[in-house]
RNA sequence: GCGGGAUUAGCUCAGUUGGUAGAGCAGUGCUUUUACACAGCAAAGGUCGUAGGUUCAAGUCCUACAUCCCGCACCA
């Protein structure tokens, strides 16, 4: 008993995780433990365990992963790990984004900065090539990325929102939505982005707050009501001039057109009441542009209205009047303003805060303008002709708005934190029909065919000559958000019966709906809430049960890291020089579902001295022990204590994983094996191992056996490589990695 | 304007169903004793934003206020 164990060479130096992550990496791949079904034929999980399955949400090919996507694996893994652990037929899905907008403006700029030309110069195949080749490129290097943080996503699974499978699924759904009435297309006031050149739905838009001038005039010295803008330069589409119905002041002039000349060019208005005109507010009086202003439009929708366009797509002027024609808006509100002082015009200027409106990927300012989009209509309603959501039944007439605040009103799906729940139900009370087309290149071609004035839609093109595609792409959120059930062979995998039931095959019947969902909280609204909405149209049933959010990345001074600040991290850097396992649970610990997270060197070096801690507790264990049993027969009544005190903190922290209480389970790990194994029991067992007798020694060197392999084992959804590297030196039986070795507590 | 969050040790943050406050880093003293100096040990440090309330008991629940942050809307 008192001989030592053989130990490794390999323990006599500090750990070094580059020396081990690599190889690590390849044992799980070549073991195939990522896949559900080699788990099984291995014997590694039960035929008939329950199943655990996750999307990883796609990160956009556009470059490099950041340490958000970093944090977002390394969570997701974590679960993975543990769920896989507890012997569930685990999957994660692996996939990118081809990120439509994001990706086609990267290689703009590339293709204009290196060449010198714009895409209309190479055509829309050739410059469909180059992107995807830009695509695929980083999609081979951010593999890599993935991996390196020890993701443990079944690769032979792996898609891409623009591959052909996908293709295939978002043809499909286009489709069976348009012929349902809930895809339509018409002419509306959009958000158009003069720089990125496309429409852009509402969420796309982001607010930037600043001053501008609030100018008071009047059209002409003739016409009666004063009006107030931002915009003068739009006022030359002004068809009408809106007031409350029970302004006194206003209330004889309403229903009378007045043929005015405004500073050169004739205009007709009408003045006309409407509700939502507030009397109080500036002149009580708007001066109404349809073409221009949503809330105009709406206007005008309501009076009736003719609407005049006065801007191009250019964000220049499109209008009768030699100064202002082709001037940008900018200059043409200068000219305006001008003329109207010249003409004694102006009543007013005074400075106000107001936000302008910018697209969040070109950050071009927003130019509300009439357009021919296609949208989804979200207040139709139609028949579901199957629903597997509770309080929905089958044949019922809902909305699409119905269906994604029901699913999660009703707690089929629950939120983690609680607290996004209400931001959801915030955003689906304002939600509007949602513009789905966009005029750019790369993307999924909306499967719409023109000949003359016949419209076809279908997943195929029409067979018969002379048929026109639409020249629009879709936006991205479109096919992220069949992510859950496209990739799991959406529809190929999903049978209609002559009944109208729905049967799922293969991956969509044994994986979906999904078990958790886990994402930022920033796209809570361009992709959670899509995805609901697709998943109940078109499977009558919720993506996943449950929504975990986690924040957002910050830097040790808590500010959002970015190339243009200089603050940016670069997870793999970090995980050079710290190792992995350490970047892990410095993102990890203590960080609480949808808070934010604060990276800093310090804590990075912490955990890199606690992957230490590991490896050299590890060693006194082999060195001080000449057993490896683990039998508790051995185990005395002092011992015994610890031991018990040991599984009371391994089941909390197993209830705590189970309720996504990471940050929790993560801490009282490490505070455990810290500070009571090494600190305590350890330093305790030296003196009965050197002096004590057989039996207390055995006793000793059970229990420090037991709990050291127990502790490695509930550390391995945390920190995977080390864990994993000490298994295979010290434990490892059958070649059977830590990585499906069952978790002690059930 | 509507909604949400935060306010706990010098700094960054945890604190699960209410039961006499925890971690990392920084800082103090001691210790180079062969698992580990990427260390150990010991001590120090908080009236949990303010004011009320509920309760045997409140960092935790309720109300009001203050300060800061975020999301959404937006008025011409």
């Amino acid at each position: 008993m008192n001989e030592k164990r053989e130990i490794n060479e390999i323990f006599l130096k500090p750990y070094n995780a580059n020396e081990h992550e690599d190889s690590v990496y390849k044992i799980w791949e070549k073991s195939n433990i990522f896949s559900p079904e080699k788990c099984i034929e291995k014997g590694y999980t039960d035929k008939d365990a329950p199943k655990f399955s996750m999307v990883l949400p796609p990160p956009n090919v556009t470059g490099v992963l950041h340490m958000g996507s970093a944090f977002m694996l390394v969570t997701e893994d974590t679960l993975i790990r543990f769920n896989r652990m507890k012997g569930k037929k685990t999957l994660w899905i692996p996939g990118m984004d081809h990120a439509a907008i994001a990706t086609q403006s990267r290689v703009e700029k590339e293709l204009l900065k290196k060449e010198k030309k714009r895409k209309e110069d190479l055509g829309r195949e050739a410059f469909i090539e180059r992107v995807q080749s830009f695509a695929e490129d980083n999609r081979v290097r951010m593999r890599e990325q993935i991996k390196k943080i020890g993701s443990s996503v079944d690769w032979d699974r792996e898609a891409f929102t623009l591959d052909e499978p996908r293709a295939k699924a978002v043809r499909y759904a286009f489709a069976q939505m348009y012929k349902d009435g809930l895809i339509y297309r018409g002419e509306k006031v959009v958000n158009w982005d003069p720089k990125g050149q496309t429409t852009l739905s509402d969420d796309e838009i982001e607010y930037q707050e600043g001053k501008a001038k609030l100018y008071t005039f009047r059209y002409s010295k003739d016409f009666p009501i004063p009006v107030a803008t931002t915009r003068p330069e739009t006022k030359v589409g002004d068809t009408a001039v809106a007031v409350n119905p029970n302004d006194k002041r206003y209330k004889k002039y309403i229903g009378q057109t007045f043929e005015i000349n405004f500073v050169g060019i004739p205009l007709s208005i009408k003045v006309v009441s409407d509700r939502e005109i507030d009397p109080e507010f500036g002149t009580g009086a708007v001066g109404v542009t349809p073409a221009h202003s949503k809330v105009d439009e709406q206007i005008a929708k309501r009076n009736k209205l003719p609407s005049i366009k006065v801007i191009n797509e250019y964000a220049k002027m499109d209008i009768d009047d030699e100064e202002l024609r082709g001037k940008k808006t900018l200059q043409a509100r200068e000219i305006i303003v001008e003329r109207l002082k010249k003409a004694g015009l102006m009543e007013k200027e005074e400075e106000v805060e107001q936000n302008l409106s910018v697209s969040y990927r070109s950050g071009g300012t927003i130019e509300p303008l009439p357009k021919e989009q296609w949208f989804i209509d979200v207040n139709k309603k139609f028949k579901i002709p199957h629903s597997n959501i509770d309080g929905i039944e089958n044949g019922e007439l809902v909305s699409l708005k119905e269906l994604i605040l029901h699913a999660v009103k009703n707690k089929q799906i629950n939120i983690v934190p609680e607290r996004f729940e209400k931001v959801y139900f915030n955003w689906i009370e304002k939600l509007e029909d949602w513009c789905i087309s966009r005029q750019i290149w790369y993307g999924h071609r909306i499967p719409v065919w023109y000949k003359d004035k016949a419209v076809y839609c279908d997943t195929v093109p029409p067979k018969e000559e002379g048929w026109e595609q639409d020249p629009d792409t879709l936006d991205t959120w479109f096919s992220s958000a069949l992510w859950t059930f496209s990739t799991l062979g959406w529809p190929d995998n999903l049978k209609i019966n002559k009944d109208g039931t729905l049967e799922k095959t293969g991956d969509l019947l044994h994986y979906h709906p999904t078990d958790v969902l886990e994402t930022g909280y920033d796209i809570l609204f361009f992709w959670v809430a899509r995805m609901i909405l697709m998943s109940t149209y078109h499977l009558g049933e919720i993506p996943f049960k449950t929504v975990y959010m986690h924040g957002m990345v910050r830097d040790g001074e808590g500010r959002k890291l970015s190339k243009s600040l200089g603050n940016n991290i670069d997870p793999l850097d970090v995980a050079e020089k710290y190792g992995t396992d350490a970047v892990r649970m410095a993102l990890l610990v203590g960080t609480a579902p949808g808070n934010d997270t604060k990276v800093s060197e310090q804590k990075l070096k912490a955990y890199k001295h606690f992957s230490n801690k590991i490896w050299n507790v590890t060693r006194f264990v082999l060195e001080n022990t000449s057993t490896d049993s683990v039998d508790e027969i051995f185990i005395k009544e002092k011992e015994q204590k610890h031991l018990d005190e040991w599984k009371k903190i391994a089941k909390e922290i197993t209830t705590d994983l189970e309720k996504y209480r990471i940050h929790l389970a993560s801490e009282k790990l490490y505070n455990y094996f810290w500070h009571r194994l090494a600190d305590i029991l350890i330093e305790e067992s030296k003196s009965t191992l050197l002096n004590g007798d057989e039996d207390d020694k055995k006793s000793v060197a059970t229990l420090l056996n037991i709990i050291l392999k127990e502790n490695l084992i509930m550390l391995h959804p945390f920190m995977p490589f080390i864990t994993e590297a000490i298994w295979q030196i010290t434990y490892v039986e059958n070649k059977k990695p830590l990585a499906v070795e069952r978790w002690p507590i059930k």
